[in-house]
Order: C-alpha cells, then sequence, then structure tokens
DNA sequence: CAATCAGGTTTAATAATGCAACCAGACTGG
DNA sequence: CCAGTCTGGTTGCATTATTAAACCTGATTG
C-alpha cells in the first residue's frame, strides 16, 4: 500500500496536529471560517477550490470536531459551518503564520491586510514565548521532556 | 491544466507561509532540525519518508532559504542542513501546533513530549496574542485591516 | 411549472507520493 | 589498491490525491 502516511499515531503533537489540519486546503478554510464565512458557497468563491475538495474537506473536518454544522441562520433550510472551540483554539497558529510571513516573506509588500486590535485599530503585538518566571525565551531555551506517563502509541509489535 | 495551484502569489500572509512550507512533510523536518538533526540520514530515519521525498523537500526549503547548507561539521566531507533565521523563525509555528495538540488532542496520554524551559525544566506559558497596551486578544477582538500600500499580485488581465 | 441556485457527487484527466531499485562518491579494511 | 560499505541521493513505476467539468437533487424564485 502506498497510502498517505497518517501521522495519526504519532506521538509528537506537532505531527498529530499537521494529520487534523495540516493540508493544504484545511488551514485555509479554518482561516476563512474564523474570518466569517460559513456557508459552502461563499468557502468556495473565497478560495478557488474544487467543489469535490471542498465537499471532503468541510466532511473531514466536521468529523474531526474543528467546524460543526448548524441548521439555519438566515431562514433558508440550508447548513451552516462554523467553527467549534476546538476550531477557534487554531486561531494562535493562524496568528503564527500570519506573523512569519509579514517578517520573512519576500516580497511582503504583496501582504495586504494586518492584524489589528479591533478596540483601537492598533496592531497586535507580535506572538512570543514566555517561561513561567517571564522571561521571553527562544528555541534555544526551550528543551523537550518526555512526558511520565506516556503511553505508548499503539505499534503493531510482530 | 490541473496544476497543484500554488498560493504562492495570494494576498493573504497565511496562504503565502502555506506555499512556502505547508506541505505535509515539510514542517516535520523544520520541527527535527529545530531538534538537532542536521544529516539527511538523519531526517530519513527519524521521518521515515521516502529518500526522493525528503530530498525535493531539503532542496525545496533550501531554495526557499528555510534551510541552508553547510560544509561539513564533523570532518567528513558531506554536507550538513541548518536552519537559516527565516526558518527560526518558524518555531512560534511549532509551538503553536504543539500547545493545540496538548489542549484539543482526542487522545493527550499518546503525546510523549512536552516543551519545557531549558533553565528550570518547567513547562513553558502557553502562547498568547496581546494588544500593544496589553490586554489578552482572542480572535473575536481582532480584525483585518486592508493595508495602504498593499501592491497588487499579479493577475492576468484578461 | 420552468428556471435558477445552493450544495453537493461522479467522472476522467493530471499531478504528487511512495517504494524499491539503482548509482556515484567517500570511507574502510586488508 | 581493490572489494565492500555508508551517505546521499536519482530514476522508474505503481498508487493516490487533486482538479476541472459535467451532472444531480432539492429548495427557491418567477
Amino acid at each position: 500500500m502506498v497510502k498517505r502516511t497518517s501521522l495519526a499515531g504519532d506521538s509528537c503533537p506537532i505531527a498529530r496536529a499537521l494529520d487534523v489540519f495540516g493540508d493544504w486546503w484545511s488551514l485555509l478554510i479554518i482561516r476563512d471560517a474564523s474570518l466569517g464565512c460559513r456557508r459552502f458557497g461563499e468557502f468556495q468563491t473565497s478560495l478557488g477550490l474544487a467543489k469535490n475538495i471542498l465537499a471532503t474537506r468541510l466532511r473531514t473536518l466536521v468529523e474531526r470536531g474543528i467546524l460543526k454544522m448548524i441548521p439555519a441562520s438566515d431562514g433558508s433550510a440550508y447548513q451552516e459551518y462554523v467553527l467549534s472551540p476546538k476550531g477557534r483554539g487554531i486561531f494562535p497558529i493562524l496568528v503564527a503564520l500570519r506573523q512569519w510571513s509579514e517578517e520573512f516573506d519576500e516580497h511582503p509588500n504583496e501582504i495586504d491586510t494586518f492584524l489589528v486590535d479591533r478596540e483601537n485599530g492598533k496592531p497586535v503585538q507580535k506572538l512570543a514565548l514566555y517561561s513561567q518566571d517571564g522571561r521571553l525565551l527562544s528555541a534555544a531555551d526551550t528543551t523537550l521532556k518526555p512526558r511520565a506517563a506516556a503511553k505508548r502509541a499503539r505499534r503493531v509489535p510482530a
């Protein structure tokens, strides 16, 4: 089998997250959802992807608890896709992606929006990692520690 | 043409970031690189991906300025792949992905590591978004503002 | 009741992925 | 210095995934 090597059983949390929404379109769907898109057609015209792909992506995102379908909202008997709490939790990842592009993109002048505080319209601060006692941490200041009670991911023994 | 719809010309910074390292393996390669992997073979055994895929991924990551090749380091006349500053800038994204899994994964007991402050071994704080005057912001507290001097991404006119 | 639209599914083409085999240059041992 | 082996790939081919376009169904509009 040449299957697409699912990372679901991996013990790395980064791989596990990518397994849930790490493909090309899913994050963009989530981005649009967090910007207010709700209807199939809205996503489709915004993203310009094929309808079958959108349909499967929406379905798996619903299955995985990122999106949920709610019945109506504007009267018509259709469904809408809105983010669950689990889906809203992806927001920091979107912000991190955005800020990376703002800092490192080769052509930053092609970026047409920036993220601002709704209250006063000022740009938000850059995401930063802090220690428990408030020191700013870079990658080199951190390390990975094995979890004590890490239940091994199931592996076929033989 | 049924090409893979590159997002490079998109004006959304999230899409632009995904275009650079948003595929299945690239982020995992970057993760391993930030954990100390340097050699082709290290990446291959760590990730378990096909060598041809690894070769093309490493090549494009170098082309895009995420990784750079440095000559030797252990004497032998081979090359090593290390993160550039642009690549190290991806670290917050990895942290955000990790923290999402820690918070929302269905089987958090299968996660075997957690990120700690190297200085005292304590877990790091959760990434959080702040306004310029220090208020904690959720997605709903933010909005997108068009950039004044947004040079339009080139589009074929007709 | 014909037309249209939202929200998909099906079909057939093309592109990407995965595995295994192959290959070249650097090292190793005798 | 010659065979064997390791690193770091490339090449070929089978399997998947992605895509555009056609089609379909139920709801709404005229």
